[in-house]
This record gives C-alpha cells, structure tokens and sequence, in this order.
DNA sequence: CTCCTGCCTTGATGCAGATCAAATAGGAAC
DNA sequence: GTTCCTATTTGATCTGCATCAAGGCAGGAG
C-alpha cells in the first residue's frame, strides 16, 4: 500500500511487525486471534503534554501504549494532584466491563496508541482465554507496582522517594538498551512537577533532593534531565529497598 | 460424616452452603467446576493475632477469606510498615504462577480462610475462563482500590486520612448490615497502631487525629473501638472525597 | 483486692518537607 | 543579538506530623 505517502497509523501497521507485540496484552495471541484484534484497533497519536482522556468522560476504546509514555492521575477538588500509574510502552489502558476513565490519562512524551474499539474487546476477551489470561497476568503485576509504590508514599522520606524513582527509570532503561558496562545514563521522562506528583512531594523538594544525591556523588547531571547512576547498588542502598533484591530486570 | 464431632472445618463445609458464594473467585462457577474447586480445598483457621503467611516464604495454595480480616503489610529492613491491602471476606490472596508470599499476611480478627492447593488451582483456571475472568474482575477492583489509597498516602492530610479510613469501614458495614435509617454504628476492626500502618501515620497522630473527630462531632465514640458516625455526609467532606460519590455501595 | 500488660491518650519538643518568594537558566520567537 | 516564557534552583520561614516521654484505663492472673 501506499508507501509514499507520510506515515498515517491508521492501517498501516500490522500486528506481526509490531514492537510491543510480545509484550501487550496481545502476546499470547495464535494468528486468527490476532486477525480478530486487528479488526478492531486503530492507532491514535498524541503530542507531549496533550490529554488522552479526563477523568469521568466517556471511554469507548482500551488501548496499549506502542511507544512514548503517559501518566495516571488522580485530582481532589482542591487541586492536589497524585500520579498513580505511568504508562510504559506494551502497558494497557482502560478496564474492560467500564465505560468513562477512572484517571487522567496524559501523554508525557510523543505518544501512540494501539486502540481497540471496546464493545468488540470485551467480546472478544470471553472468547479468548489469551487475551483474558495476559491481561490478568499485567493487572497483577501493576498491584505489585501499585503496592510497592503505597510503600514508597507511606514511609519514605524525600531522598529515599527520589532514588527510588531514579532506580526505577534506570532499570526500565537497563532493560530496554541493555549496555554490557559502565555506568547507566538516561533522560528523565518526567518534569519536576510530574516526579513531584508521582511521589507525594512538592517540586522545590524533587529539585532540592535531586540535587542533593548530585552534592552526594551518587548521580551526575547534565543539564536538567540528563542522569547518570555513578553506581547503582549505592543509588538502591539509598532508596532504602533490599539491595540482595537489586538485580536488573 | 461424623456428625457429633467439634466442628473441624477439613471436610464439612460444601460450596454450596458457603456465605462467600456469589462474590468470591468462584462466583461464576457452575456445578461442574464447584466439583473441582471441592477436590483442592481446604479450610484453615486462625486466631485474632496470628500470621498467616511471611513475606518471601513458600506458598502453595491461593485461598479466599471466608470470615474474619487479614491484613497485608511490607516491611522495610529498618522496621518501617505499610500496609497495602485489607481483605475482607470473599477476598482473594496469592498470585497464581508465583511461588513465595509477596507480602506478610496476618490475621486481624479470627479468621476463617478457604485454601486451594496451588498446582490444582492453576491448572483449573487455564481451563476455566469463569475463574480467571472473576480473578480478572476482582484484581481490577484491588488496583482501583490501591490507586485511590496512593492518593490519600501521597496527599491527604492526617485528618483527612482518618475520616477516610472511617468512611470506608462505615461503607462497608453499611454494605452488609443495611440498616434504613439512623446513624452508622459500627467496631473499628483495627488497633490505632494498624490503622497507622494503613494510613501512613504514627499511632500517636492517629490517636489525636481521632480525639479530634470526636471533640468536633464528626463522630462519638464508646471505648476505643466502638464508632458512631453522626453524620455521613460531614465525614465524607472531611475526607477530602467528592461529595457527590458518596453514595453508599 | 493488687499487679501486670497491652492498648490508648495526651503533652512537649524537634524536624522534614511545605510554603512563600526570588533568582537563574534555557529555549523559542523575533 | 533581545525578549519572553517556562522549568528549575535556591533561600527563608512556617507547620504538620514524628518523636520522645508520661500517664490512664481495662481486663486478666494471682
């Protein structure tokens, strides 16, 4: 099909080429499972910063995220803010069997969506025990995350918070390029403000801490967002997490 | 069966008759899977204090809380607890395909537990897409519910907090014991130090966050445990919640 | 009855992180 | 280059909750 033409989501990509296919909720899909999915997503792309979904409204559609990452937040009437989820590429969005977003849902980097339309999912995962299985398999392990973060927002201090989400960012990355040795570098995916968010913290506090562990020697900085993990059992031992639990994965 | 003996729980109870049916992991059962669930359960007890399970040690069955509470705690090296998760009865605890305790687990109350032994169960819900698709259902309710509990970690007040925890207990008595009209009167289920854990706080703040409810009439209390919630609809405003979700469910 | 013991309350004080305020640093638009 | 504009840093001060420290109270054992 038109190969010219500048890239246009809409049907130009097919399941067997895709990056997340053995990651998503799609992974443990035979071909006609995969024939039946494709007959019901469609992509959406979203600029950094633009809001997917606010919290309350109308949700037509769940979706895997192919590439880019998008926040979960929750919002009191007073405007206090706390992130609950951060959407990495393969991770799903939406429930099945609910009809308005429970969160906001915002993209924090370029972002694209592999949607699929919800009535004929929800159809689909009865028939379809790989579909239900893997999402089950994702829904428990984001508990765990959920609840290692209750941890984190509960009793850590500032600076345990901060390495704790540098550790996180790190061995995503670590596990994405993976690099034989040396020390682990990555940008920063988040503001200030959002690494504020998503640990119960104000701003001036993330900075302050952030650049306090530099003070420490325990990372370096270029620029705002550019971290380097001088060694990361020290940035562990610092987050206060069991460093025997400290393998990369 | 021997009728006459002290109930021993091994053999007696059948699914039927159990009070937990239509809500726990076998709701969607039909009689044919009930048959295999009976083939590996089993039932166990414990007493108020008691814990069932540590963080990190083997664990071959799954089960559901048939009455009574547990609690599920992580503990860091230095002492310091959360707790992330409160279950109730019909609840659901372990992760199939995973071999060791996530979290402690201990009995809050005495507590009757329904057990499947692992493997059985495993290869029961492979089969069965009733189980797996309740699982799904219930995992997704304890995500909503973890993620609502990050936000009054990372950002409610201690007062807030309180009055939260309140409002959830005063819901679910309510849920089971409807009762038309009059105030809501129900026990605290939770020693102030558990209620600490739970919240994030010390037993001390608790302690003078719930002396404080009570001087302001938010709520009166009898002892230490006994609760009566004047007025709803004030508790909930001081939680910090909409006050236009506050129906009671 | 008294003496524990576990749970809870209350008071005094300290401090981590919030809040208020200002300065600085990069980009993008021009 | 200059001018915005936004993100970030840094400083000064305040405050909510933790920490440290005494009791109080109810229930069980003797």
């Amino acid at each position: 099909m038109a190969l010219q033409e500048p890239i246009n989501f809409s049907n130009l990509q097919d399941c067997g080429s895709c990056a997340i296919r053995h990651r998503a909720v799609c992974s443990r899909c035979d071909s006609d499972e995969l024939v039946r999915l494709e007959q019901m997503k469609y992509y959406r792309t979203f600029q950094a910063g633009q809001t997917v979904i606010w919290s309350g409204d109308r949700m037509d559609f769940v979706a895997s995220v192919v590439s880019g990452i998008a926040t979960l937040t929750q919002t009191m009437e007073d405007g206090r803010r706390q992130m609950v989820g951060l959407l990495l590429p393969s991770d799903f969005v939406g429930r099945p069997g609910r009809s308005t977003a429970a969160y906001d849902v915002t993209a924090t980097t370029d972002l694209v969506m592999c949607c699929f339309r919800k009535k004929p999912f929800e159809d689909l995962i009865l028939s379809t025990p790989h579909i239900s299985q893997r999402l089950l398999e994702m829904t428990l392990d984001e508990l765990d995350a959920a609840r290692e973060w209750m941890l984190l927002l509960g009793r850590k201090t500032a600076r345990e918070k901060i390495a704790s989400l540098l550790a996180i960012i790190a061995r995503r990355d670590v596990s994405l390029n993976p690099r034989s040795k040396g020390p682990i570098v990555f940008d920063l995916p988040l503001t200030r403000e959002e690494m504020a968010d998503y640990l119960g913290l104000t701003l001036e506090t993330v900075s302050r801490q952030v650049s306090a562990l530099r003070r420490d020697g325990v990372i370096s900085l270029e620029g705002k967002r550019h971290v380097t993990v001088n060694d990361f059992d020290r940035l562990l031992e610092v987050a206060g997490d069991d460093t025997d639990g400290g393998y990369l994965v």
